[in-house]
DNA sequence: TGATCCAGTTTTTTT
DNA sequence: AACTGGATCA
């Protein structure tokens, strides 16, 4: 008997039990939907008597995946180890290892991040003679990515080419695939379309794992793309024993190929399947989950549903406008700091920006103060210079292969073999039909002058590494690695500070190293480098929260999706900054509507205290730039905001007339904890708001889109909406302060 | 070959 | 502001 259902609510409760079948849960934020995954589990296993490993969970991120396993684990206990939680990339990668061959690849291929991606691109830009000005690379490769996501393969791309241009890419895209082949590596997207390939192609291979995983459940199920869903789809086979989570509110992912449609049309996709929504929020106030539900209700065609709580109102809610980026950062990280000396810990708070660039300002005000803290996304551990060498020594070592890898190190450190060089290797390696490491083996014959006898010096150190590699351990190896390459005495070499990062980073990656060879042994598997490349290629800085410590934490928006805080501080919250300036500006309704998901994610974090920031001026790319308050912050009922409403009216009103002082909507959050710092209020005029030297109709010449007319200006705030049709570059909207248009 | 300076660029989010 | 690639010079 399953006794902890009547630790559920009927609604979780009914979706825990309902385990036959397709079954779509729409989860609101907080209500409770790891729960319900894991307790789903433990009911398959302890009522229905399934075994664990006929049980898959798939999740997007490997922090949710890590979640969501010690979660299974806690729950179930040991019986829990059969159970697959994966990612689903790390669920392609796990498949691919063991049938690889069957669709044409070595077991030990290679996993190209992006910035692999970009290199191998380069390349094949070059080699094709095109302009590197007319196609860069993140252009085609996010062109390539969007064909991929939607299962496009370059033939059919160049069917479908409606220019010239498109035409190009799609040569292009054949190219960058031949190019990936031979060097046996796949793209973040080639993991789940060969896996699907290898479903299509092997029905035997697909029909074990439909018969090993009869249960399947997807969470985060909005931001599938379509392969994804074919995937999904192939693995749940005629059994059909689908379960997904998800909330179309919270799909924030189309750049990157989700379709919102996966979750919109599930059940025409799987007839019969039942619906189960999780309305209860048990995370959030009242005044959070009115303030999400009114942000979010100003979006279309959403899947209907009313978040509810018995939580309580809670604190009002906090909107302050500082002058500069700096001033925000410093209020906010003041603000923490008293509540922590009131007895809050660290943990308890988070700080919520839209790009990554805004990490800095908050940074400073943290380190300055000493408050521990960690900083998730930015650059990831595993793209820093120096770790991604050694990665690359160790492919090389392990299969040579990878072209990409080579080239990076076959340099580094210095051994005298240039561009020069390179070249001849290359073009030898091509009319021998050889790869580039085996080009490198025959130097002598390429007729190299000088560069024969470095070369050659090269080939042989890559030779004399794969010996000791099978003659010591993994993590002995390491050590010898870093001195016979040269590579730990290079880094000496380097100033104090940067060479201990540097060597520290490397240190880290050792450890992890180790981490991975315990790990393997454990589970009673000999360690492999393919293993630990093909893993580590897979892993993010956000899968290393840990709660063993007191810090607080930075990060994204997107970071922040699946994790809660009681303090949420959403800053940046200015037109242009959140939404962003692309948003606006290309005023497409869709990306609006995401962005207003992506709010809607960052409102509902915050369990106890939502604190919305924004800035008057903002120093981006250079550049300073004059802001208006976000329109999702306006988007919020007054009411919810704090006890001074009137000041808030007021200052919405006299924004254009320049009120000098920052305000405040909340009497907790004082003058002085605010503006400690004698120097703070800072007197600004601001020069925005003075009208263009141009009018309606005028003609006006921009440096970014050539001459037009301007057909329309709407004075907003501190600055002016004009919208000018441009002779080539067809209308724009933009802003009088940042167009920088003159009349001719 | 390598160092250094200059010019041009920058979708914002991530597996 | 920060970073990259390209060009130029030693």
């Amino acid at each position: 008997m399953f006794d902890r259902l009547n630790e559920l609510n009927d609604r979780q409760a009914a979706a825990v039990t309902c385990t036959e079948g397709p079954l779509l849960i729409l989860a609101g934020a907080g209500s409770g939907k790891t729960r319900v995954l894991t307790y789903r589990m433990a009911y398959l296993i302890d009522e229905k008597g399934e075994a664990p490993w006929h049980i898959l969970a798939i999740t997007f991120t490997n922090k949710a995946a890590a979640e969501m396993r010690s979660r299974v684990d806690g729950l179930i206990g040991p019986a829990a180890a059969g159970i697959w939680v994966s990612t689903f990339h790390a669920m392609c990668v796990r498949i691919l290892r063991l049938h690889s061959e069957r669709v044409g690849y070595d077991r030990s291929f290679s996993i190209y991040d992006t910035d692999d991606q970009r290199t191998l691109m380069r390349q094949v830009i070059k080699e094709m003679d095109l302009d590197s000005k007319m196609y860069r690379e993140r252009g085609v490769l996010a062109a390539i990515s969007a064909a991929k996501n939607q299962m496009i393969g370059p033939e059919e791309y160049a069917e479908e080419a409606a220019d010239f241009r498109e035409e190009m890419i799609a040569r292009i895209y054949k190219r960058y695939n031949d190019a990936l082949r031979d060097n046996q590596a796949f793209d973040f997207d080639d993991l789940l379309l060969v896996t699907l390939k290898l479903f299509e192609t092997c029905p035997d291979v697909l029909a074990d794992y439909q018969d090993r995983f009869r249960y399947i459940m997807v969470d985060e199920y909005q931001d599938t793309n379509q392969v994804q869903f074919r995937l999904v789809e192939a693995l749940a086979g005629d059994r059909k024993n689908l379960c997904v989570v998800g909330d179309d509110d919270q799909s924030i992912y189309k750049f990157r190929g989700a379709d919102i449609r996966n979750i919109l049309s599930f059940e025409e996709s799987f007839p019969g399947a039942k619906v189960i929504k999780l309305e209860q929020n048990y995370r959030s106030t009242e005044h959070i989950l009115d303030a999400a539900n009114a942000v979010i209700s100003n979006n279309e065609g959403r899947k209907d549903k009313k978040l509810w709580t018995d939580n309580g109102e809670g604190e009002p809610i906090g909107f302050y406008q500082f002058e500069d980026g700096a001033q925000e950062a410093f209020a906010v990280v003041s603000d923490i700091a008293t509540r922590k000396k009131e007895g809050a810990s660290y943990s308890d708070f988070a700080i919520l920006y839209r790009t990554n660039a805004q990490s800095r300002l908050f940074e400073e005000q943290l380190v300055r103060r000493s408050i521990p803290y960690k900083l998730v996304g930015g650059v990831n551990f595993y793209a820093r210079r120096e770790v991604k060498d050694v990665l690359a020594y160790l492919k090389t070592i392990e299969s040579g292969r990878d072209e990409v890898a080579l080239r990076r190190i076959i340099n580094v450190p210095r051994r005298g073999i240039g561009d020069t060089t390179i070249g001849k290797i290359e073009s030898f390696a091509r009319v021998h039909m050889i790869g580039f490491y085996q080009a490198l083996e025959r130097a002598e014959e390429i007729g190299l002058g000088r560069s024969t006898a470095k070369v050659r010096a090269f080939a042989f150190l890559i030779q004399q590494l794969r010996e000791k590699l099978s003659e010591m351990p993994l993590s002995d190896f390491y050590d010898y690695l870093l001195e016979a390459t040269g590579y730990r005495e290079t880094l000496e070499e380097l100033e104090e500070h940067e060479a201990v990062e540097r060597m520290d980073n490397l240190d880290e990656l050792k450890s992890k190293l180790a981490d991975y060879i315990n790990q393997a042994e454990l589970a009673g598997q000999e360690p492999s480098l393919t293993d630990f490349l093909q893993d580590v290629a897979l892993v993010t800085d956000l899968d290393a929260l840990d709660e063993s410590s007191d810090y607080m934490v930075l990060m994204t928006l997107h970071g922040a999706k699946g994790l809660e805080f009681a303090n949420v501080y959403m800053t940046g919250m200015e037109d242009g900054t959140f939404p962003g300036f692309m948003t606006i500006t290309s005023g497409d309704r869709e990306e609006m509507e995401e962005e207003r998901r992506l709010c809607y994610v960052g409102i509902t974090r915050a369990m106890k205290r939502l604190v919305l920031t924004c800035a008057k001026r903002r120093m981006t790319r250079g550049e300073t730039h004059y802001c208006n308050i976000s329109r999702f912050v306006a988007e919020i009922p007054f009411a919810l905001f704090g006890n001074d409403k009137s000041l808030f009216y007021a200052q919405r009103r006299e924004e254009r007339k320049e009120r000098e002082h920052s305000f405040r909507t909340d009497k907790e959050m004082t003058a002085e904890k605010l503006f400690s710092k004698p120097k703070a209020p800072k007197q600004f005029s601001v020069p925005a708001g003075t009208r263009p030297s141009y009018e309606v109709g005028d003609r006006v010449v921009s440096a970014k889109f050539g001459e037009g007319t301007v057909t329309a200006m709407v004075e907003g705030g501190r600055d002016y909406e004009v919208t000018v049709d441009f002779d080539d570059a067809g209308i724009k909207k933009m802003f009088a302060a940042f167009a920088r248009l003159s009349k001719i």
